[in-house]
RNA sequence: GGCUCCAUGGUCAAGCGGUUAAGACAUCGCCCUUUCACGGCGGUAACACGGGUUCGAUUCCCGUUGGAGUCACCA
């Protein structure tokens, strides 16, 4: 049985897009549930798209993802290079190009931008479709050595048939048939030298032993042409696995401006990489069973390619939103400290028990930005309006919480341990003796210490973090709010 | 527009000829509670349409419609 051996081949060009992020989740999964090796190869065969340090984001988000290749520009296993234009440099592809010349399967093509232009047929959504017309395959030997004595430039095309047709497998789509007019006269060799993607990819996955080209669906109606490729050079066809689309709530590929598109947009939104990693797998993926939550490692255990969806998804933030709080929920509650402090401490002042303050929020967020709006009536008092102290549920009204918090005042001030439970057992007794239920009291002086409608913790545990003199001040400030209505 | 692919609730999705058509998110209601959240319980909500094949189609075939992808000296 031979190993599988499947690659991530990103180009450098910016920000990690999260189906690009799903592409290489995939290809490792798939490797490594079957014991194989996942190859990272970085294709910068296009000098004008690449953006300076978009490398280096790709190490980090596959290093943040858990996402770990075997083989690639930092890791040797004896297939470099791995960097498509170090391979260049040693005229590998030039070499391949040629032997394709050689065997009638690609030809030299000197046609300039101006008569490319005249071929262009029509314009559909504002793209213009342009069909080779081989022109240059007529060229005698005698002319293509001129024009290259002569220093002219030229890129070098691949040779397709007008006739019958080529059919391809994928594990997914099963077998895929194009009729060979349909094959355009691709360029492998760009007039710079370096081949386009359409070349190097084949070579490329050829000569570093890939068993299996895993990427997104938008390759599939060219595959015929790499298939052609791997026929002409007498290459075994690696088996393919074409994966459906990850869009936007408008069905629409995934676009930069949705403003969650890359895995760095997300990070930067607070969400945790874990959980990015567990929602995309699940998008275009399922288990046997119905479980949802899957760690990287369960997820190679039980990741069944066969089990890829093949139409689209839609990127549903809220879901993620949902699975990154399960995240939170079940983290260890010194980790969830550890990242929750600076979002605390960008609120809050230090003196407050900030560790207290984590815990009671752990349940209640789903991603560590919700922190602000949760805490923030801690560091200070906001400005409220007095009706919230009418709650129906609790029976209160403006009336029955300024007299509350008249009866309780005093015997708050009195109340040598301010700890949330002798002052719930103080503010119980209080009601017990009036008759109220407890939401009757807790609810006003909720509203005076926190101003706020909801928040993360009860009226006590509230007065216990702020202290005796915040808490007290507090309710004065309700008393006098509620006086003057 | 040509070609290719896809089609189960708002979203992710199970299903692979016979099911009361799972489950999750979202949504709604109830319970719990010192509010909200968490948690628990329950509800609303789907097989795009039309032909076949079959004793029987969500499931297989064809067509229609709809959607997506692609048609570069980008990957």
């Amino acid at each position: 049985m031979m190993k599988i051996r499947t690659r991530y081949a990103p180009s450098p060009t910016g920000k990690m897009h999260v189906g690009n992020l799903r592409s290489a989740l995939y290809e490792f999964l798939i490797a490594k549930h079957a014991g194989g090796d996942f190859i990272l190869r970085i294709e910068d065969t296009d000098q004008e798209r690449f953006v300076e340090g978009a490398t280096e984001i790709i190490y980090s988000t596959l290093e943040k993802a858990g996402i770990t290749h075997d083989e690639g520009p930092d890791r040797d296993g004896g297939y470099g290079p791995y960097v498509q234009s170090e391979r260049t440099r040693l005229g590998i592809y030039m070499k391949y190009a040629r032997e394709l010349i050689e065997k009638g399967e690609a030809y030299y093509c000197f046609c300039d931008k101006e008569r490319l232009a005249t071929l262009k047929t029509e314009v559909v959504e504002g793209k213009e479709i342009t069909v080779y017309d081989k022109h240059c395959l007529s060229l005698s030997k005698e002319e293509v050595e001129a024009n290259l004595a002569a220093g002219k430039p030229f890129v070098i095309r691949q040779n397709n048939p007008k006739e019958g047709a080529t059919t391809f497998h994928d594990e997914l789509y099963g077998d895929i048939t194009v009729d060979n007019a349909e094959l355009d006269d691709m360029i492998l060799i760009k007039s710079d030298g370096f081949p386009t993607y359409n070349f190097a990819n084949v070579v490329d996955d050829h000569t570093m032993h890939i068993t299996h080209v895993v990427r997104g669906n938008e390759y599939l109606s060219s595959s015929p042409k790499y298939v052609r490729l791997y026929e002409a050079f007498g290459w075994d066809i690696p088996v393919y696995v074409h994966l459906p689309l990850i869009t936007d709530e408008n069905h629409k590929k995934l676009a930069k401006r949705s403003g969650h598109a890359s895995f760095e947009d997300l990070t930067e939104q607070g969400f945790l990489p874990e959980a990015v990693v567990n929602y995309i797998a699940l998008l275009g993926w399922s288990p046997e069973d119905n479980r949802e939550i899957f760690s990287l490692k369960e997820l190679i255990e039980q990741f069944d390619y066969r089990r890829i969806s093949k139409s689209p998804a839609v990127f549903d933030i809220v879901k993620l939103r949902w699975m990154n709080g399960e995240y939170l929920k079940a983290m260890d509650p010194d980790a969830f400290y550890e990242m929750a402090e600076p979002y605390l401490k960008a609120v809050l002042p230090e003196n407050l028990n900030l560790r207290r303050i984590a815990g009671m929020v752990q349940t209640r967020i789903e991603v560590f930005p919700d922190i602000a709006q949760q805490v923030a009536f801690f560091a200070k008092l906001p400005e409220y309006d007095t009706a919230m102290y009418a709650h129906k549920k609790m029976k209160t009204s403006e009336a029955s919480s300024l007299e509350v918090l008249q009866e309780v005042l005093p015997l708050l001030e009195a109340q040598e341990d301010f700890g949330n439970d002798a002052l719930f057992a103080a503010l119980q007794g209080y009601a017990a003796e009036k008759g109220f239920k407890n939401g009757y009291v807790m609810w006003p002086l909720r509203t005076a210490l926190s101003g706020k409608q909801t928040t993360p913790a009860g009226a006590t545990e509230i007065m216990e973090i702020l202290g005796k003199d915040e808490s007290l001040a507090r309710i004065r400030k309700g008393i006098e709010l509620l006086q003057n209505v």
